[in-house]
RNA sequence: GCUCAUAUAGCUCAGUCGGUAGAGCGCCACCUUGGUAAGGUGGAGGUCACCGGUUCAAUUCCGGUUAUGAGCUCCA
């Protein structure tokens, strides 16, 4: 006589074992019609789970979070059993919850056509509109392996291998498909309603570059038609942010075919370049970095002894003179070492940071190359601090607080941390890595913050941790990064007398805050969709004339700012003042001056923002006064 | 690098079931001197990404190349 808690604390009780669809039948019709799944004592059920003992229960309906990732799973299926009826040959492997969505890689003779996905989508409909309940049943492993090879489903038969243990395993059937599945699941086919089919693409069986490629087709589900809608709606707002279409409109920079992965930046996407890079310079000037400048091209036998050539010598571009083989240099370590080696450095010269924007290439694969994100020629606002491994620990905490430090600046609050450790393939012995990864997880902890574990994931050298920020369409990109490395300095003989008058190896930190200027510009091009801040603004202010009565006073005005170190953009054409400030405005300038006669006769200006607020008139003093609190706020988001 | 898709004027895009192309915006000239998001008139501008094939004829169909986009893999 099973006594079932709910989660307003109130308690039903039942004559025999009963299920979750029994529960809540009992509760209420309207219940009953909703619920999806269950919650039993915190783990998540079917409806049809058979109740007998005293438990706490949850109906699940498509209100919760745990309803949606059910509804999204069971289209995952609905899915694959559509396409199943369309292309009988073709074989199912596995159709997981994404953010948003779900996908589904299936193995087929050919790739789908959007044509293909329209009709798979009509039939997921059909099948929807049948009703066709969903069952659970469960198979030993050697029935489940004997019924999936006589279905001829070679990969499902090797993931039902790849199970540990002898434990019964878990189907669920909706008509007669059939799919291997830990659920749970939604009822009936009639509880997906609000889907739809989003993209095909390749992905590698296993997610292994070695094995064939299947056809993953993404979807996205939702609990109501709202919602769906919102969705989609969601997906093209993000589009126009996207940076490469806002550089075309703001004249920022473009790409073409000569130059694949390279960047010609124009006047104004360049302004904002150096705007940010002298920053940087002055940000880690004031934290005793020494900045400094070395070669672009570096004699390969450095990148050996630096153990880059041997992982990554087919993605570095290579030129030849005098019989000597050279590389671009496609990062900047190595060379920050040869600085640090001339001269006999001393404990007491530790730590020692030197910071370069260096420009890099590294050919990386064309199919992963994207505006500025990912581009073959970047600079980094790059640094290297040789430390002892006592310092370390504290260099490490004082650059997170950096870091933050300037991410506030560009009013950047979500910051996704990571923490890399070790691969496979890497350098150093067990007990260094040890130490490092230990150092890096203190630095975080004891700061409080949230992050990642990539076991596995950390460069060849050491562990590391990245800073990542998300693009307009929510993807993540890596900007910010701090690793410890204990094995280049060893093997470019980087030394330093210790207080005992012995040689030591120093500890070298690699690290980046913005990551590469190029990606990070991308990055800042759609968190403001393209109204840059004051103090970033390619152009910030422009000077408008009524009349070309008022050229005079707007050339020196706009000479008064010029000197005071504003960027002008002064347009004195013979158009109308509405056709200006609609351009200017579209052009995302800040601030709009506006001259006519009466503000050359008191000495003023008429000044309009580009959100179509209007400012009053003003004079030139309380004009800077407006300009320098904005250079003083940056892009901070003031918290009030 | 892999899979799929795309490539037409400076930009955004239409179009040709095979007979060498069009719109809006922008650009140029002239008129207009106009007070807060588009004044008027006229004009110029394209080897339809590149290389081959089929055809009397290819921007259009086919193949390849390059670049771009989405995803996968990779990212010192």
């Amino acid at each position: 006589m099973p006594v079932i808690t709910l989660p307003d604390g109130s308690q039903r009780s039942f004559e025999n074992s009963t299920t979750v669809a029994g529960v809540a039948a009992d509760i209420g019709p309207g219940l009953a019609k909703a619920a999806l799944a269950g919650k039993v004592n915190g783990e998540l059920v079917d409806t049809s789970f058979t109740i007998s003992d005293d438990v706490e229960l949850a109906i699940i309906t498509d209100r919760d979070e745990d309803g949606l990732e059910i509804i999204r799973h069971s289209t995952a299926h609905l899915l694959a059993m559509a396409t199943q009826d369309l292309f009988p040959a073709a074989q199912v492997t596995i159709g997981p919850v994404i953010e948003d969505g779900f996908f589904y890689d299936f193995a087929f003779e050919r790739p789908f056509t959007p044509d293909d996905l329209t009709q798979i989508e009509k039939r997921m409909t059909e099948i929807s509109k049948q009703g066709l309940p969903v069952s659970r049943s469960v198979m030993s492993r050697e029935d489940a392996i004997s019924l999936f090879e006589q279905k001829g489903e070679k990969y499902k038969v090797e993931i039902i291998q790849d199970i540990p243990g002898d434990q019964d395993l878990s189907f669920y059937s909706q008509g007669d498909f059939i799919d291997l599945c830990r659920g749970p699941h939604v009822p009936s086919t009639s509880n997906l309603k609000y889907f739809k089919l989003m993209k095909v693409a390749g992905a590698y069986w296993r997610g292994d570059s070695n094995n064939e490629m299947l056809t993953r087709v993404y979807g996205t589900a939702w609990s109501n038609k709202k919602e769906l809608k919102a969705y989609v709606h969601r997906l093209e707002e993000a589009e126009k942010r996207d940076h490469r279409k806002i550089a075309k409109k703001l004249n920022l920079f473009h790409t073409q075919e000569e130059a694949p992965g390279m960047v010609f930046w124009h006047s104004k996407g360049w302004t904002i370049y150096n705007v940010l890079e002298n920053y940087m310079r002055n940000v880690l000037n004031r934290q005793g970095y020494e900045e400094v400048k070395t070669p672009q091209l570096v004699d390969r036998t450095l990148w050996e002894k630096s153990g880059h050539w041997d992982k990554f010598s087919d993605m570095m571009f290579t030129t030849h003179s005098e019989s000597r083989d050279f590389a671009v240099k496609p990062m900047n370590c190595p060379c920050h070492v040869q600085i640090f080696n001339q001269g006999l450095k001393s404990h007491k010269d530790l730590p020692l940071r030197l910071a370069e924007f260096g420009s890099c290439h590294r050919n990386e694969p064309s199919g992963t190359l994207h505006g500025l994100m990912r581009v073959r020629n970047f600079t980094q606002d790059d640094a290297h601090i040789f430390c002892t491994e006592e310092q370390m620990q504290d260099e490490v905490s004082r650059f997170i607080d950096l870091l933050f430090e300037v991410y506030r600046d560009f009013g950047f609050e979500d910051v996704l941390l990571k923490l890399s450790t070790r691969p496979e393939k890497r350098v150093g012995s067990d007990e260094v890595w040890d130490r490092s990864e230990a150092a890096l997880e203190e630095a975080l902890n004891s700061k409080g913050l949230d992050w990642e574990l990539l076991p596995g994931e950390g460069a060849f050298y050491g562990p590391k941790i990245e800073f990542s920020l998300k693009d307009c369409i929510g993807r993540v990109w890596q900007c910010g990064t701090i690793q410890v490395d204990f094995s280049m300095p060893g093997r470019l003989s980087a030394q330093y007398v210790s207080d005992d008058q012995s040689r030591q190896t120093p500890v070298m930190l690699h690290r980046a805050i913005l990551g590469s200027f190029e990606r990070f510009i991308g990055i800042l091009i759609e968190h403001y969709e393209g109204a840059f801040p004051f103090w970033l603004a390619p152009e910030q202010v422009a000077i408008l004339n009524i009349t070309d009565r008022q050229d005079d006073y707007c050339q020196k005005l706009s000479e008064k700012l010029q000197d005071l170190g504003y960027r002008v953009h002064i347009d004195l054409r013979n158009e109308k003042i509405g056709f200006k400030i609609r351009e200017h405005t579209l052009n995302k300038i800040p601030y709009l001056l506006v001259i006519g006669d009466k503000e050359v006769e008191n000495k003023t200006v008429a000044i309009r923002t580009r959100t179509g607020e209007d400012l009053g008139v003003m004079t030139l003093e309380e004009l800077e006064v407006v300009f320098q609190q904005e250079m003083a706020k940056k892009g901070r988001i003031t918290a009030e």
